[in-house]
RNA sequence: GACCCCAUCGUCUAGUCCGGCCUAGGACAAUGGCCCUUCAAGCCAUGAACACCGGUUCGAAUCCGGUUGGGGUCGCCA
C-alpha cells in the first residue's frame, strides 16, 4: 500500500476518494498545488551552540530552493532555548557562514519581519502561554520527577524494550500539581502522548509513517527553567510563523509523531513533513566532526568556492538529471521537484567536493582567481596579520613567502618532525590521546585571541599532568610541521580555529597510525 | 534492546512511480595509454554495482513478501 507511488510525486496526502470523477479531480488536484504554490513557507532552524555546521547549510540549501522553486519565503529562526549552550557568537558565525555559501532569508533575527522575533530566547512568554493551554485541557502535565529519578528509571530500564518516561507524575492530581508548583517545587510539563493506538504521518518522500503510540513517551515541553524544549517551540514557532513545510533532517523522524500530536492537541493543522537523508562519514555513520571536517568555516579556510560547495551538497541525495552534476543555484532551483530525491545517506566526500571545486576554479578566468586569492588569504587584512609574526625575523623580502608558507597551507605532512613529535618519555598514543583531547577543549573555545589561546593551553596542560612547555612543542608541532616557528599562540591565533583543529586531529590521527 | 528509515560500481548518482528500449548510463577515485622538457590539465581506454532468498509475470534493478546489512531515535541537546 505504502510502496506504491510513494516517493514520486504521486504522494500527496488528503482526499483522493473514488468519489469524485477524474477530470474534477484534477481539478482540484491543480487547485490545491497552486494554492500551495502561493502559500509556501518553510524555515532552517540552527541551534547556536557551535560552528556553522555543513549540515545546517545542507538543509538550509534545500529549505532555500524549493521556496524560491514556488515563489515562497525562507526563514531564519535561531533555536536558542539552550541557555547554557547558545552563544552569540555562535549566532554571527551562523549567519556569516550561511551567507558566505550565498544562501539569503527573506525573514530572521538580523533582518526581522512580519513573524519575528526570529530569536526562540525571545520568545518565551507565547511557549509559556501556550503551555498553559495544554496543562488546562489536560494535554499535558506538570512533572516533578528528578533528574535523579529519571537516571534510575532509565538505567533500570536498560534492555528493555521501552526506555521513556515510565508516566509517573501524569496520575498526579490536579490540586496537589497545583499546589506543589505554587509552593514553588520545581517542575517540568509533559505532553500526555495518547496510550493506546498509533500515530501516523506522511513524510513527502516516504509515504505514510506508523507508530504504535505505546512506543512513545511523555515528551518534555517546558524545562524547569521555563525554557521550552525544540519540539514544544518548534511547533508553536512553525505555527505561528506560518510554516507550510518541515524540511528537516532524517534524524528528526522518529520524533514527529510527538510533534503530531502537539499540533493535534493545539488544534493546529500540520505542514508537510520532509525529512532529508543525513550527510554520512565515509563509514556511514551520521557526520561528525571526529571523522570529517563539518564547520562551513574550516571549507572557507580550506579555500573551497562557496559555490562549489553549495552545488556539491546540491548533489548529495539529489540528482538535476541522469548525466549532469554540475549546476547553478538558479538552475536548481529551475529544476527543482522532491521527486528526484534519493534515501540512502550520502556520503560526503571531501575528494569529489574538491574536484568539483576545482572545476569551478579552473572555469574562472586569470582575474578572478586573483581576486578570490585575496578574498581568501592574500588580502590586506591576513598579510598584516602575519607582518608582526616574522618581522623581527625577516632581513629580505624574499624570505616572507617561504617563512609565512604555513600560513597559506591546508593540511601538513609531519615526516619531517616525525621523530621529535614523540619525546623519549612519551608514547605516541600519548601524543595522540594530548593532540585529540586539546582539540575537543578548542572546540568549545569560541575566543581564539592569543591571550585566550594561552590560558586554555595551560589549564589542558594542568589538567592532563603535562609541563607546559611539552605540550606546546607538541602543538607547535602539530600547528605547524615545524620546531622553530613564530611564537606559538600568536600563530595559532592567525591561523584560526578551524585549521588549527584540523591540523592538531591530522597530527593526533597521523601519530596513532604510525607503526 | 525497542521503534522508525534505507538498500544500484569504493564514493555521488541515472534508471525504479508507469516491468521489456539495461549485455545497467554519467561523475569522482583507481589503473593503463596519448599529449608534453617536467608536473598538472586535457583526451582515450580499462576494471568496478542492481545485498540475498522466494513470489507475481512471457519478462523484474524496477512490483510483493521475507532475510541480511547499514543508519537514525530512544536527553530538562537540538
Amino acid at each position: 500500500m505504502i510502496g506504491a507511488g510513494r516517493r514520486r510525486g504521486t504522494h500527496r496526502p488528503g482526499g483522493s476518494g473514488p468519489l469524485l470523477p477524474g477530470f474534477l479531480l484534477t481539478a482540484v488536484a491543480r487547485l490545491r498545488t497552486v494554492a500551495a504554490t502561493m502559500s509556501v513557507r518553510v524555515r532552517i532552524a540552527p541551534s547556536p551552540t557551535g560552528d556553522p555546521h555543513v549540515g545546517t547549510a545542507y538543509i538550509a540549501l534545500f529549505n532555500y530552493v524549493f521556496a524560491k522553486k514556488h515563489g515562497g519565503q525562507f526563514v531564519l529562526r535561531i533555536e536558542d532555548t539552550d541557555r547554557a549552550r547558545s552563544t552569540a557568537d555562535s549566532e554571527a558565525a551562523i549567519l556569516r557562514a550561511l551567507r558566505w555559501v550565498g544562501l539569503s532569508w527573506d525573514e530572521g533575527p538580523d533582518i526581522g519581519g512580519p513573524h519575528g522575533p526570529y530569536r526562540q530566547s525571545e520568545r518565551s512568554e507565547m511557549y509559556q502561554s501556550e503551555v498553559a493551554k495544554l496543562v488546562a485541557s489536560g494535554a499535558a502535565y506538570r512533572c516533578f520527577c528528578t533528574a535523579e529519578r529519571l537516571a534510575e528509571m532509565r538505567a533500570l530500564a536498560k534492555g528493555k524494550s521501552f526506555v521513556g518516561y515510565d508516566g509517573k507524575c501524569r496520575g498526579v492530581d490536579r490540586n496537589e500539581s497545583d499546589g506543589r508548583a505554587a509552593a514553588g517545587e520545581p517542575f517540568v510539563v509533559r505532553l500526555a502522548m495518547p496510550k493506546t493506538g498509533e500515530t501516523t504521518l506522511v513524510d513527502r518522500l516516504r509515504g505514510e509513517v506508523r507508530f504504535e503510540n505505546t512506543q512513545i513517551d511523555d515528551q518534555i515541553l517546558l524545562k524547569t527553567d521555563g525554557f521550552p524544549t525544540y519540539h514544544l517551540a518548534n511547533v508553536v514557532d512553525d505555527h505561528r510563523m506560518g510554516i507550510t513545510h518541515v524540511i528537516r533532517a532524517e534524524e528528526w523522524l522518529s520524533s514527529t509523531p510527538k510533534h503530531v500530536e502537539l499540533y493535534k492537541v493545539f488544534g493546529w493543522s500540520a505542514p508537510e513533513w520532509i525529512h532529508m537523508p543525513l550527510l554520512r562519514n565515509a563509514d556511514k555513520s551520521k557526520i561528525s566532526k571526529r571523522k570529517n571536517p563539518v564547520s562551513l568555516d574550516y571549507y572557507r579556510a580550506a579555500g573551497f568556492l562557496p559555490e562549489a560547495l553549495l552545488n556539491y551538497l546540491g548533489t548529495m541525495g539529489w540528482s538535476i538529471a541522469g548525466d549532469r552534476e554540475k549546476f547553478t543555484l538558479a538552475e536548481m532551483i529551475e529544476a527543482f521537484t522532491f521527486d528526484r530525491m534519493s534515501l540512502g545517506g550520502p556520503v560526503f566526500d571531501l575528494v569529489k567536493l574538491s574536484a568539483m571545486n576545482a572545476d569551478y576554479l579552473r572555469a574562472l578566468d586569470d582575474s578572478g582567481i586573483v581576486s578570490r586569492l585575496r578574498e581568501w588569504r592574500l588580502g590586506d587584512d591576513y598579510l598584516r596579520q602575519l607582518v608582526p609574526l616574522v618581522r623581527q625575523r625577516i632581513q629580505r623580502m624574499d624570505e616572507f613567502v617561504p617563512m609565512t608558507e604555513l600560513f597559506f597551507s591546508g593540511d601538513l605532512d609531519y615526516t619531517p618532525v616525525a621523530k621529535d613529535l614523540v619525546a623519549k618519555n612519551r608514547t605516541a598514543k600519548d601524543v595522540a590521546d594530548c593532540l585529540l583531547g586539546f582539540v575537543e577543549a578548542l572546540d568549545v573555545q569560541r575566543d581564539f585571541s592569543h591571550a585566550a589561546l594561552e590560558a586554555a593551553a595551560r589549564a589542558f596542560a594542568e589538567k592532563i599532568a603535562w609541563d607546559p612547555k611539552e605540550l606546546f612543542m607538541v602543538v607547535r608541532m602539530a600547528a605547524t610541521a615545524r620546531k622553530a616557528t613564530p611564537p606559538l599562540f600568536e600563530t595559532l591565533a592567525v591561523l584560526g580555529r578551524d585549521l588549527v583543529r584540523r591540523r592538531l586531529r591530522l597530527c593526533g590521527e597521523w601519530v596513532k597510525r604510525r607503526p
